[in-house]
This record gives C-alpha cells, structure tokens and sequence, in this order.
DNA sequence: TTAACGCGGATTGGATCCAATATACAATTC
DNA sequence: GAATTGTATATTGGATCCAATCCGCGTTAA
C-alpha cells in the first residue's frame, strides 16, 4: 500500500485569515497609523478578493481592540490614551512577571539557548524596525518554558495592542541600550535559576518602558 | 428656539452586534452545549436576518474563544480541556487578587453597598440558574473601585470562557455554601480596608472553586 | 462481508447586488 | 457673506446568488 507523510492538505487559512493577518500585522508593527481608515473597499481591491472576508477580518480586529468601528461610518485604526498604554503596561508587568516565575524552573539548555540567540541578535542588529520583533522573540523564549498557552495568548493579545508604541519607545535615546542590559540581566538571573529575581526584572524592565514610553508620548501629545 | 435633550439617536447595533451578544450569552450561561454545531443558515432564521450578520458574530466568538471553526466543515461552540480549565482559574486568581488589590483603597460607600446587595441577593436567591449572574455582579461590583477598564476586559473574558463550568459547579453539593461564606469573609475585609487580605481570600476564593470545579469534571469526564 | 467509490444534498466561503446612512459640496435664502 | 438646505457620491450593512467542500448513504467490486 502506498504509504505517504499525512500532511494535512486542508488549507486552513481563508481569505479572511490572511486578510486578518496582514492588517494585524501591519497594526501591530505601526506600518497603519493610528486613526487611520481602513475602507471595505479599498482593502477588497488589494487582496483580490471581495468586501466579505474584509469585513469578517475588521470584525475580529475589532474583537481584539486594535480598531474600532462606528456604524455606517467605517472602521479606523484604534488610537490608545496614554492612560490606556499606561494601564496596559502595568497589566503586563503583572502577568509577564509571573510567567517569568512560571517559566524559569522549567528552562531547559534548549530555552536558554534560544534566548541566547535573540539576544546576540538583539545587540547586534543595526536596524531598528527589526528591534520590536527580536524584542518579542527573546521575552517569549522565556515564556514559552512555563507551559501555559492561555495565559501566551492575553501576553500576545496585551503586547499586540502597545507594541507600536513600543517600538518607537526603543528608537529613543538610550531605549535600545537601556533594553539590552536590561535583557541581559533577565537573562543571567533565569539561566541563574532564581525565579523571584527574574520575575522582579521583568516587571522592572516592563515599568521602565512604561515610564520612557509615557514622557515621550506626553510630549510629543503636547 | 426650540431646545431638545441631545440624545444620540444613532442605533449603534447592527444585526451583526446583536447576534453576538446573544450568542455570547447562551455560550456563557451554558444554554448551548459544548460541542454544538452552530450552522449559519439556523441562526439566521432565529434572527430574521441573512447569514452574512451571523458570520461576523461567528468570527468575533472565535476570536474570543468560546467557539472553533473548521473550514468548510462548520463552528462549534469550544470544549476545554481539564488542563485548559485549570489554567483559566489560575489566570483569574492572579489577575482579580491584583485587581481587587488594587480596588480596596478606592472603595467608596456606594461600592460597598452595591456589593452587599449582591450579597444579600445571593444568599436568599433559591433559583440556581442566577447565582452565576449574581456571582458575577458581586465581584464586578468591588472590581469596579480599581478603575482599571483593560483589566476588567481581560477579566470578563477569561470567565467568559469558563463561566458555565464555574455555573455547574455553583450547584453541586456545598458549592453555593462554600461560595457564600468565601464571599462574606472577601467582602468583610475589603469594608475593613485590608487590601493584602482582600487580594489573598479572593485568590482562595478562585482556586477553591477551581478544585471543586475540576474534581467534578475529571469525574464526570470519566 | 466489507472496504472503496461515487453521487446528491447540506453547509460553508465568497461575489455581487441592493438598501441605509454619512459626507462633501453646490444652491439658496436671509 | 454666512448659515441652511438640498443633492450627489461614497461607504457601510445586509440579502441573494454562486462555487467549493463536506458528509451521509447507496452501490459495487474484491
């Protein structure tokens, strides 16, 4: 009998997913920007497909707070007061921290080594549009050794909501130095073992973004 | 000239929102079973209304989680596993002990007399089928004093998910009991100002009911 | 007997069409 | 000239129609 690799050849991605993906995406990473509109029609012509799946798509970004909808009058980019980042931060400060504590009796050499990775990358990269997602990719390496997928999954939704801010917080003088020694330090402590320490630097490292990140926005507001 | 109260006379609810909400609350309550196909075309007729409103209810549930979709093969409302349900109460141990950590300071007269009424409500309702809603309320009420309105989405989604197990689990024996008394101990302390305590009984609080809650379910997924 | 095959209805995903509303702008009135 | 009204267009929300896929069930062949 003919034996084969049972990939599933179901494709599970529709038109509205990719769609979906490519706006959160482009949210996420501040290519949108805050506010803007985001027309039925427009977005139809530049995937090929029609207003249905667009609409579907709005409908979970909607879901998840990065754009809002008013009736009849479209669909725009969610702007977020500085209290609204600034509770953001603080809620992750909360949940990150205690997935750190989580996490670190369970790194294996394989968790450590990934993190490692990130973080040469990280020191290394010259590009600060690369930054935000090597950023996310060594914090999750961490994360990922406490095994505990819901709680992944609110990080994600939380960080997907700040992460154009926190972009921009990390092209800020000193953001990025301050970041790596920062990362640095988390590192050592988990690879060290001791979960309160790094889950005490994770919120400190969470809050000092917060703060850089609300004098620059406050400013810049003015 | 002619003055008017400026009420806002736009409906802000599409089909599409009032679809949702209803379907929401009949996955919450426990009205519709888990496992349960929900075919677009059965919905549309409840609703007097086409599938395209029900589609975009269906998206937003998925992305809420509380259901799944399979391509071309249909959405169902969302089973969790034992593992999955106990990560979900640990979440929310964490995240209202902070929040109500948080509340305790701010709580003002009215705060705590909206949640005594809720307790009261609790203790003498005898129809089983409210004491999740009243559970609810009694908790939002005190919540409400941290101003925290991100935390509180985060809050109401993860019971969301979680809500009609917690319901079941109300019922069974010594379940509304123990619920009554961790209330009063949680509601005491909270009135008395000790925010350390309020934030420690209503972590217990959580993870009593969760293992309650899961020793009935590995029992009766047996 | 049973497993593979195929057909037809049921269901979902997507396209197109129509209705409801908003917005921009010209026309009009004072 | 400014405010108001009417109108045309753009855009969204919803209905209907078509295509793709699944699934149950009967048929058939080994």
């Amino acid at each position: 009998m003919l034996k084969l690799d049972p990939i599933d050849v179901r494709q599970s991605a529709s038109a509205a997913d990719l769609v979906f993906e490519a706006l959160r995406k482009a949210i996420v990473e501040g290519d949108l920007a805050e506010g803007e509109h985001l027309r039925q029609d427009h977005i139809a012509r530049l995937f090929n497909t029609s207003r249905i799946p667009v609409r579907e798509a709005l409908k979970r970004l909607e879901q998840d707070g990065l754009v809002t909808n008013e009736r009849y009058r479209g669909t725009v980019v969610a702007a977020l007061s500085s209290a609204e980042v600034e509770e953001i931060f603080e809620f992750r400060a909360l949940i990150e921290s205690e997935i750190v504590r989580l996490a670190v009796p369970r790194l294996t050499p394989e968790h450590l080594a990934e993190a490692q990775r990130h973080l040469q990358a990280f020191a290394s990269e010259r590009d600060p549009s690369l930054w935000g997602e090597i950023n996310r990719n060594f914090h999750y390496s961490l994360y990922a050794a406490a095994d505990r997928p819901y709680h992944l999954q609110v990080i994600r939704s939380s960080l997907d909501r700040v992460d154009r801010y926190l972009r921009a917080q990390l092209t800020l003088t000193d953001g990025i130095g301050r970041a790596r020694a920062e990362h640095q330090a988390i590192y050592d402590v988990c690879a060290g073992g001791n979960a309160d320490e790094a889950a005490r630097l994770t919120r400190a490292h969470i809050l000092d973004a917060s703060r850089s990140l609300l004098a620059f926005l406050d400013q810049r507001r003015r």
